[in-house]
RNA sequence: GGCUCGGUAGCUCAGUGGUAGAGCAGGGGACUCAUAAGCCCUUGGUCGUAGGUUCAAAUCCUACCCGAGUCACCA
């Protein structure tokens, strides 16, 4: 990673009905990127709703309400759930805020006087319910190919983007940076459709009018462009260049794969277009399954994120959208994995670790961090073997390997569990050897210590937790490197008993 | 149909030329500080199929089978 300040986003939410787990899911990991990149310098961690088009305002008009009034309604719901799930985005952006509207417009009339966007006329069959143009040979039987409904014929002058002319950029991008969009598939298929051409396409609309005007008149601009330039009037285009420097190019564009296509071939030229540069990385995940099935608000088979909440804990759902498939590719999600990992990993692992070393500290040492005499020798405990844990697990994370870094982690958490059954605490105890129980303790402890700041930008709550009853009172999220050094947990310290971490949940049998 | 990606232990996956791996699940054992958790040992795979290249292939090439994605505007 650069010096340079780190920027993550997450795609801005389509607030035509209320949020779950997927968006959930694309939020809890900027939120982890940007609570370790926090570790090491600055970060800027944006996400925020979509709240322009047709949709938007067809929703509106079937809860008889106006398209702002239905908006402001409807983001509550979202600030609710990322709420729930601790997400830590330093701002929420929305396109209905004039800070978004001014730079919009600003964008839409500098490509006008660069001749990138220009008057034409767009004709076709067009789809009123997905906003969407068609070419004859793509109808199916008349109809919507996507939604099945009616099409009607339109013929409208519009403006359009020249995509055109940035196709040879593209490719050379493309081949110049393999890397640039992730994951390979992804990149493949964007490639392939640039190989085969790209068109120009209108960037606005005539028919409705819940978006950002065109500026002198001429109906709205079309929701994506709208839409994607919220990642770049978020952090001062135009208008505030310190920031904007700071931050731009973005570190880390999330985003679902669906939506490749503009974040991968649209945003880079429009961004070009502006003389500004494309984003470091475009990373589109993968969906969740159930059954082999996307879930999807329109298949009906999304469970309520807030009920997942209330029932394994955000920190739980958080570890498991991280730690169960490769981050990248689909994965299948069920409430049976999530109590697997939940109790195997949190609870036996980790919850256990944490609560048996407190259960021995109480019992032979009143709850009291031992000084150690010499301090840090006389121990069994390996830990030069986790000497780079740090810088291992915050790479992994930078990379966007979830899954790597959190079985990193867990290479500690065994260790530790290990040395416990190894060295018999209560044997050291019953045998009077006093010095050998306390290096053992604290060692112990000072890893449960690691484990809490390690695992902080994941399980943000769960972390909390174990600090408190650590008796720590300094940050949780102070630099790794000045923080993961081993014997940072001061002797003398009084921690603080109590339950289970990660209570066991009960598998559901059906 | 074209293109892309994938098909490795019951499950989720790692492994891209040199004697098949991890976690979970299953089986056995020793212990007791602990959320009947943890620790140790262990069963289990002709690496989708058929050919080919090579001293050597899960790993490269070809064909085929199966699954997923994508093919111009679906947050």
């Amino acid at each position: 990673m650069s010096s340079r300040a780190f920027y993550v986003t997450t795609p801005i939410y389509y607030i035509n009905g209320t949020p779950h787990i997927g968006h959930a899911y694309t939020t809890v990991v900027a939120d982890v990127l940007a609570r370790t990149a926090r570790t090491q310098g600055d970060a800027f961690f944006l996400t925020g709703t979509d709240e322009h088009g047709q949709k938007v305002a067809n929703a509106a008009a079937e809860a008889g309400v106006a398209p702002q009034a239905w908006c402001d309604r409807l983001v509550e719901h979202w600030k609710d759930l990322f709420a729930r799930f601790e997400i830590s985005y330093d701002d929420w952006i929305r396109t209905t805020e004039p800070r978004h509207e001014r730079v919009v417009q600003a964008v839409f009339e500098q490509l006008r006087e660069s001749g990138d966007v220009y008057r034409g006329t767009y004709e076709g069959w067009y789809c009123v319910h997905d906003e969407t143009f068609w070419l004859d040979s793509k109808l199916a039987g008349g109809k919507c190919p996507t939604c099945g409904r009616g099409v009607e014929w339109l013929a409208e002058d519009d403006w359009f983007f020249r995509l055109s002319k940035y196709n040879d950029r593209l490719l050379r991008h493309f081949k110049e940076h393999p890397q640039w969009v992730r994951p390979r598939t992804v990149y493949n298929e964007m490639l392939a459709l640039l190989e085969e051409g790209l068109e120009d396409f209108s960037i606005s609309r005539a028919a409705f009018d819940w978006g950002v005007p065109v500026p002198g008149g001429g109906g709205v601009i079309y929701v994506w462009f709208d839409a994607l330039l919220n990642y770049i009037s978020a952090i001062g285009w135009s208008h505030d260049d310190a920031t904007f420097k700071k931050f731009w190019p973005a570190s880390v564009q999330l985003i679902g794969k669906e939506i490749a296509r503009f974040h991968t071939i649209i945003w880079p030229a429009v961004l070009w277009a502006l003389g500004e540069e494309a984003p470091e990385l475009v990373f589109a995940h993968g969906w969740m399954t159930t059954d082999g099935q996307k879930i999807g608000k329109s298949l009906g088979n999304a469970s309520d994120p807030f009920a997942e909440v209330d029932r394994f804990g955000a920190d739980s759902l958080r570890y498991f959208l991280l730690r169960e498939a490769p981050f990248g590719s689909d994965f299948s999600y069920s409430e049976e994995k999530i109590a697997q990992r939940h109790n195997s990993d949190l609870g036996n692992d980790l919850g256990n670790l944490f609560h048996r070393t407190l259960a021995m500290l109480h019992k032979y040492r009143e709850g009291i961090v031992p000084a150690v005499r010499p301090p840090l020798e006389n121990t069994s405990f390996d830990r030069l073997r986790f000497a780079d844990l740090p810088g291992r697990v915050r790479a992994s994370i930078l990379d966007l390997r979830f899954r790597d870094a959190l079985e990193a982690v867990w290479e500690l958490v065994t260790a530790l569990n290990r040395t416990i059954d190894e060295r018999k605490p209560w044997v050291l105890h019953k045998e009077n050897r006093a010095d050998e129980l306390d290096a053992l303790l604290y060692d112990l402890c000072e890893g449960l210590r690691w484990l809490a700041i390690l695992l902080a930008p994941v399980m943000p709550e769960r972390a909390r937790e174990m600090w408190r009853r650590l008796g720590l009172r300094d940050r949780i999220d102070a630099n790794w490197d000045e923080a993961l050094v081993w014997g940072g947990l001061p002797p003398q310290t009084q921690t603080v008993a109590g339950d289970a971490l990660f209570p066991r949940v009960e598998l559901i049998s059906s």
